[in-house]
DNA sequence: CGAGACACACCTATGTGTGTCTCGGTGCTATAGT
């Protein structure tokens, strides 16, 4: 029996015996065996497929207490229960501020005896100095990043902490400098937001675990509209038609206000969820569409994460989001039991703008040399620059977020007008992006090809057959992609442009082909023009 | 970036056009006040 054998057997007899599953899924065992195999690994696959129980028998398999971070307190108090429930008798425990300080005192000296199994925190506890210090000294052997996509979504600015994570975990390693393994998990990560968590997390000697984009079960649907009544009939008439449970997404709260309201007239059992409300009624809602008491809710982005019931019949998009990724994610929470359920987006050009706006503004040169005076006198603590800067703490976050990203990835730039120049130039680029990944979005809803071999190929994944299932495919527009063993630029081929310089083929169509550019984001090309010009080469 | 609210000018009665301003998403944590 070779050493990769006899690991596959000892993760399949963890998994049995200790969590009661008899099979293990598609790239499961691969995550699971290249972790106690001395990997980190970033596991990429859909939800449901078994993320959880990766680190739940590499833990296991594993000396020590294994930590997991994870972003939302709720999903936290979840995967708690759901250890604690399972047949092996482990124990689980959190550190969070809903434990007061004699709670987490306990936490703590519970880990340090050996005598937690599975410790769950967020990116922000971390961060503190007494609690990072404490859970090294329980001895960690295994870190699990849960939501790993959020260290490039919400790391810049939104939430700090998660940028740092790298760091926080390093400082984890015990004394002979033996740092943790790590494995990081997401449902959805495009090539650049993969890349990005292997760089911030500093994963060492990463396998990337790929487990397929493509959803059988949803049929991918698009209504164009060009008027904004015409718009609000549309989204009332199409939930009208819908059966069962179902999610409506609008980008602002008083959007989700509106349409929750013409809905309920409409005669749906609804309710509204958006980040303004009481944390008490959000709960509410949450339980009551759990339950069945509730058929529709109208929701912002806030209802997202954690939201885990099986038969959602339909998700329609009242306003297009400002990115596939996020896209993506949202009609991911249809038709999880495998059923057939659909995902409309109603489109108005309109409100992409929305999109462009939160990508965010450029910070100003004399307000990054003022963080970087005040770093100056009062060190890097965020708190203290921000008050010797007299700035907020969002806006002092993220520049020092900045230029710390500029002083890893591009130390020559040490003297302070380089720096702050390179500050703004990688705020530029991350512009770029967003902005182009808003392009992406439009291209989607504009697109005569298959929407779903149109969503994997931005995902960086060749569909070999169109889905038969979405409007196009439908309607007879969609063909069959072409799958060319001889395209001039096959999908994941680096290659360089004459004026936009090195990217990453990500989709390739009869006529155009997609590039991921370092500069300026994805840029979809044609390749008559491409060839006329000889924009574009192979490296 | 762009939609919508609002004030104001027009010039003698109601509404139209122009300019200015504001607003727009995601959650942790610590702390103040019931």
């Amino acid at each position: 029996m070779t050493s990769r054998e006899q690991l596959l057997t000892r993760v399949e007899k963890a998994a049995r015996g200790v969590f009661g599953h008899e099979h293990l899924l598609g790239g499961q065992a691969e995550a699971m065996t290249a972790l106690l195999d001395g990997h980190d690994v970033l596991l990429v696959s859909p939800t449901g497929s078994g993320k959880s129980l990766v680190y739940q028998v590499a833990g296991v398999l594993t000396e020590g207490c294994t930590l997991v971070i994870s972003p939302l307190l709720a999903l936290q108090q979840d995967q708690v229960e759901s250890i604690r429930s399972a047949p092996g008798g482990l124990t689980a425990c959190r550190i969070s501020s809903a434990e007061s300080d004699a709670e987490k005192r306990e936490v703590v000296e519970r880990a340090t005896a050996g005598e937690v199994d599975f410790l769950f925190c967020s990116p922000e506890q971390l961060a503190n100095d007494e609690v990072r210090a404490a859970i090294g000294a329980a001895g960690i052997r295994l870190v699990a990043v849960d939501e790993a996509h959020c260290v490039s979504a919400w790391g810049h600015d939104f939430r700090p902490d998660y940028f740092r994570l790298g760091d926080l975990l390093a400082d984890l390693a015990d004394e002979q400098g033996a740092a943790p393994r790590v494995v990081a998990m997401t449902a959805t990560a495009a090539p650049p937001v993969q890349e990005d968590i292997v760089d911030r997390l500093d994963l060492r000697e990463p396998r990337t675990v790929l487990t397929g984009f493509a959803r059988d079960n949803l049929a991918l649907d698009v209504v164009r509209v060009n008027e904004e009544p015409d718009q609000h009939l549309t989204v009332v008439e199409l939930v009208a038609a819908e059966q069962g449970s179902g999610i409506v997404y609008c980008r602002t709260r008083p959007k989700a206000e509106e349409y929750a309201a013409a809905l309920a007239e409409a005669g749906r059992r609804t309710a509204v969820y958006h980040a303004g409300l009481s944390h008490r009624r959000r709960e509410q809602t949450h339980e009551a569409f759990m339950a069945d008491e509730v058929d529709v809710v109208v929701a912002t982005s806030a209802f997202g994460m954690g939201i885990d019931k099986p038969d959602v019949r339909f998700v329609v998009h009242a306003q297009i989001p400002e990115s596939p990724d996020t896209y993506y994610q949202e009609v991911g929470r249809a038709g999880r039991d495998g059923e057939p359920a659909t995902a409309t987006l109603v489109y108005r050009p309109e409100d992409l703008a929305l999109g462009k706006f939160f990508s965010g503004g450029i910070p100003k040169k004399k307000d990054v040399h003022a963080v970087l005076r005040a770093a100056g006198e009062v060190g890097t603590e965020p708190k203290d620059v921000a008050g010797a800067a007299g700035f907020g703490p969002r806006k002092t976050g993220r520049i020092l977020n900045l230029l710390a990203l500029v002083h890893e990835t591009r130390p020559e730039a040490n003297e302070a007008g380089a720096a702050v120049d390179a500050v703004v130039e990688v705020a530029e680029s991350h512009r770029q992006l967003e902005r182009s990944r808003v392009d992406m979005m439009r291209g989607y809803a504009e697109t005569d090809r298959c929407r779903a071999a149109y969503l994997q190929g931005y995902f960086g994944e060749q569909a070999e057959h169109r889905c038969g299932r979405c409007d196009n495919c439908r309607d007879g527009l969609a063909e069959d992609p072409a799958v060319e063993q001889d395209a001039a630029y096959p999908v994941q081929s680096d290659v360089v442009h004459v004026e936009f310089g090195p990217g990453v083929v990500t989709d390739v169509e009869d006529d155009r082909v997609t590039v991921l550019f370092e500069s300026v984001g994805y840029r979809t090309l044609s390749l008559v023009v491409v060839e006329e010009q000889d924009l574009l080469a192979l490296t």
